[in-house]
DNA sequence: GATAGCCTCCCA
DNA sequence: GGGAGGCTATCC
């Protein structure tokens, strides 16, 4: 029986249990309403558990236990979660249908979830200079808000709390700072005066500033801004700007990048401008490090939040306008736990709070772009290179029948050669690591593979290792592998080239040419990265041979001459999204070359030239390509056309994920509306990986509404099968990938 | 995910 | 009779 009129706390337990739990309030102090946002320690099974309050209601009509237990402690007297992430967190766990827990982990630091009080670090604080001294004495004629404030200096130093009852604001006290009066002690790195001097900021040229008019102009209003540039287009100079303005009207900006170590370039050219305001998160911070930035943010000291994906969390109240650079990256897509996308997430945060929001792409994704079309977004589009470079020229090279040493053929071995007689530099693009990505035993001809997935083992020469790129099986070379049959040594034979290999092979072909291959093998350790990119930039080097590592961020003046070694990688499409991703990462490596006085080449070898892809990428086009992809995902009903979930499930067991799947697909094709599509359940791309069998059930809809129901629906019946305790499943809403 | 209670199995 | 280990329900 549930008791009317009773009051219950409402409170996600951080655990991964899939719903809300309801207590009764604290045994003692049990009159005072608990603030939505605050955390308490509350009882679950036999343990204890910290939670945070979603609701304190009056009534508790809607509980559905009967025996409730009262919540052991509150531990906050001020919520750690303002209303707008509460919000905000609220909707993250309906939309992707998660337990509550996984996302208020995502909104608190490690501290926080433990239980701990919130780390008290030193409170901004000002002392009373000589100057300010001498004012007081007489020296000044003072206003009675700035000799109230100097008079409690001259007794002790004043804090921005101590503020309130000084009835004074942070205005007269910045005053009294520039003034030379007050001084701040303590961590005064993050206090120094507001100066965004306005000749550090370079000219706009039309281009740039008519977008930055554009976005400028709705500054108090949400609006979604698809800032498409090519590489080299200034897109940083207009984000720059905009910071500015931002920050003269009091506001805070969250610029969310996709790899904070490949955007270091990003985050100089804001410390320069911006110095202590701007703030720092990204995976690599220490808890502690991360605690500091959230108290930063949370109490305005941070003005500017630079940061990856997790970033889109931080507390910042008075945000103003959100930027998400790179928007069409797949990074911004968390594939482990809470499965939520940073871009869509920014997205949801600024319709909220009603400011704008840009997406900044040379290439934008292609749900964007829909969403340009359907005119949700604004489309703004940035045509020419800054400085006024031009862009490169792209050319297809067809090596059919042609001769290839190392997988270099003539053309391109001569384009190099032409380079460095100029003294300008080549890059090569090989996004394979490693000596050879298959490894064959010369005497019985098995074929090295991963004991725990289904997959080949890579052959790393300068380790001496075998390694399985997927769950970090290694083996030394002179080692037996499980399942080799004959078990001979020193037999292996490598079928391929990856980086590695390459690197050996040009310095045969290039006897001279300083060669540096950068991935992640040959810059394991920190500060690798920054020395290689100094190393380039101070023309050290010649030929530059990289992963996916060297297409992000960095520019390199002197390149001239971009290399796609095998531009037929991305055509042999395992996923629905691989040519997307492929026409992507040619235009950012391509966007590597010429942007210095030079105008820069691309060539890209392939044995399919006359694939269309090709045809969109000699001149760029990346819209004409988009609008090609468009149809053909709204011809095969899939995203951006519907809405799109996998609900992915593994065991140790091959049998088992499938049946599972299967089990739930028979019910969900009778029960749901003929508008969903369910597809599957399928063996993963991968079926096997770190020894475990992997199935997916693909379910999607037009209507994305009608796809949320059936989520729930399928949800729900998960709940009463008794397969589903055999497996680990999961739900993964606007998955990236289908494998 | 964590925990406890229950079951079966095996051995003394 | 009892301990180990697997299975399952429950957590407000």
């Amino acid at each position: 029986m549930i008791q009317p009129g009773l009051r219950t706390v409402r409170v996600a337990v951080l655990s991964p249990l899939r719903s809300f739990f309801d207590y009764l309030p604290p045994e003692s102090g049990a009159a005072t309403p608990i603030a939505p946002g605050s955390r308490v320690r509350v009882p679950l099974g036999r343990s204890e558990r910290i939670g945070v309050v979603v609701r304190d209601c009056a009534t508790g009509d809607d509980a559905v236990h009967q025996d409730l237990k009262p919540v052991r402690a509150v531990l906050d007297a001020e919520p750690v979660i303002d209303a707008s992430l509460m919000a905000l967190a609220l909707w993250a766990i309906q939309y992707y249908h998660c337990p509550p827990g996984e996302v208020f982990d995502a909104l608190l630091p490690t501290e926080l979830r433990r239980g701990e009080p919130p780390r008290q670090t030193r409170e901004p604080a000002w002392q009373l200079t000589p100057a300010g001294s001498a004012a007081l004495q007489g020296g000044e004629r003072l206003g009675p808000r700035q000799r109230e404030l100097l008079e409690s200096a001259h007794k002790g130093a004043v804090t921005r709390s101590g503020l309130a009852d000084l009835n004074a604001k942070i205005r007269v006290l910045r005053d009294a700072e520039r003034r030379g009066w007050l001084m701040p002690i303590g961590e005064d790195s993050t206090l120094k005066p507001v100066v965004v001097d306005a000749e550090r900021f370079l000219p706009l040229n039309p281009g740039q500033s008519e977008a930055c008019t554009k976005i400028g102009d709705g500054l108090d209003t949400f609006g979604v801004h698809l800032l498409h540039g090519v590489t080299g287009s200034g897109k940083t100079e207009i984000y720059l700007h905009l910071a500015r303005e931002v920050i003269l009207r009091g506001g805070q900006i969250l610029l969310l990048v996709p790899e904070i170590g490949l955007t270091e370039q990003i985050v100089r050219r804001f410390s320069e401008r911006f110095g202590a305001m701007v703030g720092l998160v990204h995976s690599e911070l220490s808890d502690r490090a991360r605690a500091l930035e959230w108290q930063r943010c949370r109490r305005g000291e941070v003005r500017i939040l630079l940061g990856t994906r997790s970033a889109v969390w931080m507390p910042l109240p008075e945000l103003a306008l959100i930027v998400v650079d790179e928007e069409h990256d797949a990074s911004f897509k968390q594939q482990e736990g809470f499965r939520y996308s940073a871009r869509d997430v920014a997205v949801m945060r600024a319709r909220r709070l009603n400011i704008p929001v840009v997406l900044g792409s040379a290439t934008p994704s292609l749900e964007s772009l829909a969403n340009c079309e359907r005119g949700k977004y604004a489309y703004l589009p940035l045509d020419e290179r800054a400085g006024g470079a031009s862009l490169p020229s792209i050319r297809v090279l067809d090596i059919r029948g042609m001769r290839l040493s190392s997988g270099i053929s003539d053309p391109l071995r001569r384009a190099i050669l032409e380079r460095a007689e100029r003294g300008e530099q080549s890059l090569l693009f090989l996004n394979r690591r490693g000596f050879a990505p298959v490894v064959l035993c010369h005497a019985c001809g098995w074929i090295a593979g991963c004991p725990r997935c289904d997959s080949r083992l890579v052959l790393h020469q300068e380790q001496g290792r075998l390694r399985c790129h997927h769950c970090g099986f290694e083996r030394r070379t002179d080692a037996v592998l499980p399942g080799h049959p004959c078990g001979r040594l020193e037999t292996y034979a490598g079928v391929g080239i990856g980086t590695e290999q390459l690197e050996g092979a040009l310095e045969g072909i290039f006897p001279g040419l300083r060669i540096l291959r950068i991935d992640r093998d040959a810059m394991r350790h920190k500060g690798d990265l920054e020395r290689a990119f100094a190393r380039i930039r101070q023309r050290e080097v010649d030929l530059l041979i990289g992963t996916q590592m060297i297409a992000k961020g960095h520019d390199f003046a002197h390149v001239t001459l971009v290399g796609i070694v095998d531009g037929d990688s991305g055509l042999l499409a395992r996923d629905f999204r691989a040519e997307e991703r492929f026409m992507q990462t040619v235009l950012q490596v391509a966007g590597r070359a010429g942007r210095g006085e030079q105008a820069g080449e691309v060539l890209i070898q392939s044995h399919h030239p006359e694939h269309p892809v090709f045809g969109f990428l000699r001149t760029a086009d990346y819209r004409g390509f988009a609008a090609r992809a468009l149809a053909e995902r709204a011809e095969a009903e899939m995203p951006p056309h519907t809405a799109l979930a996998m609900l992915r499930a593994e065991a140790p067991a091959r049998e088992t994920p499938q049946a599972f799947l299967r089990e739930l697909a028979d019910w969900l094709r009778q029960t749901l509306p003929q508008a969903v599509f369910i597809g599957g359940p399928v063996p993963a791309l991968m079926e096997r990986k770190v020894g475990r069998y992997r199935a997916n059930l693909l379910l999607s809809c037009a209507d994305r509404g009608v796809l949320a129901a059936a989520l729930e629906a399928a949800l729900m019946k998960i709940r009463t099968l008794p397969m589903a305790r055999r497996v680990r499943w999961h739900l993964d809403v606007d998955a990236q990938e289908t494998g």
